[in-house]
DNA sequence: CCACTCTGTTCATTAATCGAACAAAAGGTT
DNA sequence: AACCTTTTGTTCGATTAATGAACAGAGTGG
């Protein structure tokens, strides 16, 4: 039997494997360290990274290897050619300095959401310390549980019992029928709120971005408020994020994703 | 003789360069437009792609490649590693709320100005368009020339000749000797200065970040004021950007660029 | 309907990858 | 310091994968 056709390039896949390996791990390793955390000999890491030195995606220091600044350039093909500059972000940024808080908007990426974009908190507090391909969790989040809202309800529990269920404060949901009424919840709302079951104090809500009848991206907002605020007081932020939803619906960049 | 030694991985190398392609190519392509844009044959191409689609890290839509938004995760690595979200934004944006601007943080990437984080403009008439992973001329921007003034003396003249030189305005300097004396300003100033050459109408500044005598990184500013503004109003805003580049270098993620 | 370009496959040739074995450094112990 | 142990980096021939020219088939546009 031919081992599925040979239409992939392995080399590639683990060269790609070995940049995202830098996502968990320290900034700098050596090759010794970055072939444990990727699995793969250590000769072959060691050619990649130098395939990375030549592309000067990589600086060597001594025996350490870390990313150079010019690996932003992998994402700025999609952030520029996507009109994040200049659709995206001031329709962000706008929004933002109404609410006071910091927003985020994510897409999922297997069991995590990924955050593709955010405006800049000006009041520090609320910094989540994310930044443009951070991830977060699925289940104790605002805009994790909106994203899984985009799941049928007949194959939602089966999805999220796959997830990762990890206690991140002391006011993390972890019993799964709990979460799955909240997805339920965020469902029929069109919108999420948490409050500080991911970061403690902090009350975070989260609003879908919908083409064509699917959630293609959510919006989130770490919330400037203590967390005893009135769920009126809360809800009284979420049109706010709707009509940034819905100017974010007609820049159009999210029909292909 | 044995061509080079055999240290690293062209294919990894090609897949690199077919993710680059994107930056300055239009954000959908097909195998043969990539093909084309990246000069390597069709079939190779296509094994590349169809690698980043087993990746995630783009997507197919009928004959059409385009990137994902997965693909920031390997710009994520170097972000978050790098302590952007906690260190870096905090500063940007308090600096810029208080300048009114919007500020972007620049390395230099061989014949380029590379941004490798920005606060958000608040009023959006300075808003840039530029996102993470951009590109700016080093000839006609302030930051560029920032950059430059770093080089040694002597050998300012042969790089600068050597570098890209085109009007992006009517106003653009486009002699060599002029440009290299507002360098050679810029070097003695430590500061640099640009009205309306690159953006019609922006004044933009650039301060540099230095660590061990060395300039790591600039600071520029699109300052939102007239093109007439006299130049002791522009330098007030000079000092500000010199705080926030102190602050950075405190900061050390820069000691290894 | 024809000409043209683009795409998907195949396959012998060519080139890169693998990993065991070796060499060199680092770390620990007496 | 000197020794041993462990970790790390590098080499090289056997093995495996990638390459690209060629061709057939599918779209596209005039």
């Amino acid at each position: 039997m031919a081992t599925q056709t040979n239409e992939v390039s392995k080399t590639f896949l683990k060269g790609l494997d070995l940049l995202q390996s830098y996502q968990n791990g320290p900034p700098s390793m050596t090759l010794a360290e970055l072939s444990r955390r990727t699995g793969y000999d250590r000769a072959s890491v060691r050619r990649l990274c130098f395939s990375l030195l030549h592309a000067g995606l990589m600086v060597q220091a001594g025996r350490e290897f870390r990313l150079s600044p010019r690996v932003l350039t992998l994402a700025g093909g999609f952030l520029h050619g996507n009109g994040f500059g200049f659709d995206v972000h001031p329709l962000l940024n706008a929004q933002a300095s109404q609410l006071e808080s910091e927003i985020g908007l994510f897409v999922r990426s297997d069991d995590q959401a990924l955050l593709v974009a955010h405006s800049n908190a000006e009041q520090g507090n609320c910094d989540s310390g994310l930044t443009v391909g951070s991830f977060m969790p699925l289940l104790p989040t605002a805009v994790g549980r909106m994203l899984l809202a985009e799941l049928p309800s007949d194959t939602r529990f089966e999805e999220v019992k796959a997830l990762p269920c990890e206690a991140y404060t002391s006011a993390t949901k972890t019993d799964l029928t709990a979460i799955l009424s909240e997805i339920d919840l965020a469902a029929h709302r069109k919108y999420a709120v948490v409050k500080g079951e991911f970061r403690p104090n902090i009350i975070s809500a989260a609003v879908p971005v919908r083409i064509e009848g699917q959630t293609k991206a959510v919006i989130g907002a770490f919330l400037n408020l203590p967390l005893n605020t009135s769920d009126a007081d809360i809800s009284k932020n979420i049109q706010p994020l709707r009509d940034l939803a819905g100017a974010l619906q007609k820049v159009g960049i999210f029909a292909h994703w």
